[in-house]
Parts: C-alpha cells; structure tokens; sequence
RNA sequence: GGGCGCGUGGCCAAGCCUGGAUAUGGCAACAGCCUCCUAAGCUGUAGAUCAGGGGUCCGAAUCCCCUCGCGCCCGCCA
C-alpha cells in the first residue's frame, strides 16, 4: 500500500464531524477551476440547520495546516491549499524515503498473465496492445506494493500450432528452422489445406499429439521456441520483461488435464462419450472430446490450478473476444472447484486496421517490430534536425520509440478498441509521449544551467506554481486509481496533464535571472516535477533522456 | 436471432464506475510568440442537439428503459 498524508480523508473527516453523511465522494480534487479541492454541500443545502453546519466545517477545515482558504459559493465549499505545504510535504517525502509516494510491501502474490500469443508468426500490432497494457499494469501493481510474477503461457498445442508444423514438414523439411521459413510454411498449408478440403491430416496429427506422442510434441515444441524467441525479442526491444513461460504441452504429457477432468466429474455431463459442463447464462461447454482428449480450456484450467498454487490473485490481460471465456474460468474456478484465490481479468479493447482485421496467416497484420523500426528513424530525423552531434542519436530515438509505441498503446482507455493508423502512431506532437518527455528534457536543462544554494522561500508563489504543486500532490490518488480500476491509462493521462501543467510553469515562471529566494523554490519544484515524472513514466514505459 | 460493449466539436480522445458549478484536452483551421532556462513548446480565435427518444431526480454526458448505428462473442477451434 501507499503511505502518503491523506487529505482528502482528513478533510472528509472533518466535514463528518457536522454532518455525518458526507463521504470521500463529497471531497474532490476541483476539477473545475474554482477551487483546489471542494467540498460538495449541495445535496444537504436543504436540511434544517444547514447553514450552521457548513460554517462549522468551514471554520474546523479554514485550521488545517495544509489549508489556505476557504469559502462557500453557490453548494460548495472551495478550498485553496497552501502550496507552501504541499511542497513541504513532496520534499520530505522524497528526502527521507527517495521517493513519493512512499508504498509498504505487501505480502500477498500477484500473478499477471499477459501476451500469451500463439507462437505462430511475429508479434502484430494487436498483441503488443496485450504486452503493454500487461507489462504497465504488472509495474503498476508492485509499485502500490505487491510481489507481482508476469507469466506467459505458451499455447504450442492445437490446430494453429499443429499446421504451422505440418506446414514446415510438407513445404521446407530439411531447411533451417527460421522464421521466415516457418512463416512461409504456415501460409502455404493453409493455402494447401483449403485446396485440398481434407483437415483430416492435421486432425490425425492433433489427435496423435493429444494423446501423449513425445516426438511429436518435442518437434512441435521445438518449432515454437524459435517463434517465441522472436515474440520475446521483440517484447524486450519495448523494455517488456516476461519472468515465467509456461507451456501449455507440459499439462498433457504431465496428465494434468486428466487431473481437471477428474476434478470436475461431478459437474461433468456426457454428450456421446465427449464430457461438458453446464455454466449458467453460457451454454455447455466441452472439456473432452468424445475420442478422449482434450480441449484448450481444460488445458487452461490446469495452468490456473497451477497459477493458483503459487498465487493469492491472478490477473489475466486479454482480449475482449474472450470476455465469454474469462467467465466460464472464473465460474470453473471459483464456483465448481472453489478456490479462493482471486481471478481477474483486464479486457482490452481490439486493435484494427484502417482495411479490417489482422491476421498473421492472410499476411494483413502489421508488425509491431515494423512500427518501431519506423518510429526509430522517425525519432533520429527529428533528433538530427535538432542536434547534428553527439553519439546519443542512438539511444535517444531508441527511447523516444519504445516510449511512443507504449504510449500510443495506453493513452485510449483499454477497453475501448482501437484503429491503428500509421500517420497517428509516428505523430510526435500534441498529446504523445515525446510531448511528456520533452517536458522533462526541459525541466533537466534548467538544473544543468541553475546552481542553487541557500534557502527557499515562499512568497509570490505564481499561480502556475501552484498548480504543478497541486497536480504532483495528486500523483498518489491517482496510483490508486489506476491500481484499483486495474487502468494504467489513469496513468497516461496524469502525465500529459502533469507535463501541460509543467510547460505552463516553464513559460512563466523564470528561473534564471530571478531572484535567488524565488530561484532555489523553483528549482527545487522542477526537481521534484522530474522525480514524480520519472516513477510514474516507469510505470506505463515511458523513458527519458536528458536532451531531445 | 441471443449475449456483451461502444456512440462526446470536421477527426481522435478525457470525463461515465461513485449524478451536481461555464463538458476537458489533442489533431486539423485561423491569428500571434524564439536578441531570454530546447518552438517536439506556449498564447489566442473559431468549432458540441454529449447518437435519438422517453424515464428517475431539486439536478443527467454520467443512472434506468426503448430505438438506431458500430464492434466483439455465440465450435467436441485456440
């Protein structure tokens, strides 16, 4: 958990004390510009006694010491903080602990699953939208303080798996294992399979595989690791770090599967010799075959038996299109074999194409190893354009890249779907990451012309001052919020508000040439501005760099 | 057909969970700002029946119902 001053619910206390039903909801954060923070009163306006209430809250709130002012206007009471101790308060914090909010470790485990693509084909567009939110959500989570695990679950069984090595054996047998090859493979047996009519071949193989064949498996699985390898490459080029890899064969060799079967036998129903359960406001849904094997789901519920035994909570990020799975997990999980380990799930919102769907076999899918490669030259043109010296070209557009690929990824709401567009991806103005990075630049490049020594004062604070003081103080709410909503986007778009608010002070608020009282203040919140910019850029992958 | 979700200026989004003060930003457009800490920026102008209709409420972009439009799901696939 986070360990921060609270006033919010200091203030909400307060106000309880006179009229008790106040609660956290009546005590905001103004997002309006009236006030700092307001205490919404409008709903008891109409109660008896009303206005000595709200005088009486007034004049307990007006002794707070974070508190500046107070009045009521028209329902609410306004308040304005003293800025003076908000920046007492970030500066302690980040003196005595190195960081604000301080968080208190949590015992509990946390299990975040996420990418888990079929290593059939390079990562596209779409499943990157899974590793960035996972990967964000998996950083946002141990920094409120827990111990979190990222888990990827190989799916190298079923169909997809089964074809790309039949495609392999049947086009390039002999040929060195390669990506493009099995690319080729893969492409040209769908090609086969659909001329030809007959799945019977890659059934046989499948039900060759289910049963148990070792060579077969360790074939296919073998195959699978030189795609996944370039899956991870390309997840590690955006800083994205995977800390477990199941595979989904090690639960049929391992006769787990059979376990789940055994497991469930009370719920299990029989449909000429295939075996299903009844999940409510769902449908039946198999979990073996009538010839005996299994299905991807009873795979997938030994994983979450495993998951469980190591896990308190386990969060899943996938797709919406498996909104209806999710569901039949949990009600498997929780309800028929009443684990009480939590099960949540982070739906993302699907991401498309201008021309329709991706799909790695029809060869529509734009690769998110395209889109940085191109986001890289983008960013060293710029950069170039700007400084012509300097050997941090390179890691500079590196940075700006991955920082602007996650980023474009998590500044819509997750759950909304998205349409992938070139021209917005490669944009680096407005609301984009190089925007919050280069008011962080900005910020650097002042400590690196300012010395400062003495004290600071307070007086004059200017009203953009106060306001970045204001927005920074914010920063731990919304860590919760985005903790709890499981939101990393909270997070995006705290940044652009807080780097909006930072460039505001930039343009207005001089510190060179100022008085040395008001200059050590000031440096002293640009410091701070980059301390908080730094952690909460952590946590949805933004990086930055001292000069752009 | 059934289920789930979405619909906010020309375009893209925030706000919706937890109802309250003039609906917040960005892109594009127009007009300005670099003898001064990086103009990937800042300031200003213009632009909105919050899909439509009904309901609840003192009060609705937000909650409920209906209609329309769009997306996703409805395999002994994964």
């Amino acid at each position: 958990m986070l360990l921060f001053q609270d006033i919010l619910e200091l203030i909400t206390s307060e106000a309880r004390k006179h009229i008790e039903t106040v609660n956290e909801k009546d005590v905001i954060f103004d997002p309006t510009e009236h006030a700092h923070i307001t205490i919404r009163l409008i709903r008891y306006q109409k109660e008896n006694n009303f206005k000595p209430k709200m005088e009486a809250i007034k004049e307990d709130v007006e002794k707070m010491p974070f508190v500046k002012s107070i009045k009521f206007e028209s329902g609410y009471l306004n308040i304005n903080l003293d800025s003076s101790y908000l920046y007492r308060a970030i500066s302690e914090s980040i003196e005595t602990t190195g960081t604000f909010p301080d968080s208190f470790q949590d015992p509990e485990r946390v299990s975040v699953e996420h990418t888990s693509t079929n290593p059939t084909g390079p990562i596209h567009m779409g499943r990157i939208r899974n590793s960035i939110i996972g990967d964000s959500l998996s950083r946002l989570i141990s920094r409120y303080g827990y111990r979190v695990v990222t888990q990827y679950y190989v799916n190298d069984s079923g169909k997809q798996m089964i074809s790309l090595y039949l495609g392999y054996e049947k086009f390039h047998k002999g040929e060195p294992m390669t990506e493009e090859i099995l690319l080729d493979g893969y492409r040209k047996i769908y090609e086969y399979l659909e001329k030809v009519g007959s799945e019977g071949e890659v059934e046989n193989l499948m039900e060759l595989y289910e049963k148990g064949d070792g060579d077969l498996i360790s074939k296919v699985r073998e195959i699978a690791q030189v795609m996944l390898d370039r899956i991870v490459e390309d997840m590690k080029a955006l800083d994205i770090h995977m800390d477990e890899f199941t595979w989904e064969s090690e639960f049929i060799t391992t006769g787990e599967t059979k376990e789940v079967v055994s497991r469930l036998s009370e719920s299990l129903h029989d449909e000429n010799g295939a075996k299903y359960i009844d999940v409510p406001d769902v449908r039946k849904i198999f979990l073996m075959r009538g010839n005996g094997t299994s299905l991807y789901l009873t795979r997938d519920i030994a994983y979450h038996m495993y998951k469980f035994s190591q896990y308190d909570r386990c969060i899943v990020v996938v797709g919406e299109d498996q909104k209806e799975h999710g569901k039949v997990m949990k009600y498997i999980m929780n309800d028929l074999l009443e684990y009480p380990n939590s099960l949540e799930y982070l739906f993302y919102g699907m991401v498309g194409l201008e021309s329709g769907k991706m799909s790695t076999r029809k060869g529509t899918g734009v690769y998110a190893r395209d889109v940085y490669k191109q986001l890289v030259e983008k960013a060293r043109e710029e950069v170039i354009k700007r400084y012509k010296d300097g050997e941090d070209v390179d890691d500079i557009s590196r940075k700006i890249a991955v920082s602007s690929l996650r980023f474009y990824m998590l500044k819509v709401s997750t759950s909304k779907p998205i349409t992938f567009k070139w021209e917005d991806a490669l944009d680096f103005n407005g609301e984009t990451a190089p925007f919050i990075m280069y008011s962080y630049t900005r910020a650097g490049s002042i400590l690196k012309k300012v010395t400062t020594s003495g004290k600071a004062d307070f007086k004059d604070m200017k009203e953009e001052e106060e306001a970045l003081l204001v927005e920074m103080y914010k920063y731990p709410y919304k860590i919760i919020e985005a903790y709890r909503n499981l939101k990393p986007e909270v997070l995006t778009n705290y940044l652009l508000v807080l780097s909006r608010k930072f460039m505001r002070f930039y343009e207005n608020c001089n510190i060179m040439g100022e008085e040395t009282n008001i200059s050590n203040r000031r440096v002293e919140i640009v410091k701070m501005f980059m301390k908080i910019m730094k952690d909460a850029s952590y946590l949805v992958g933004i990086e930055h760099v001292d000069r752009m």
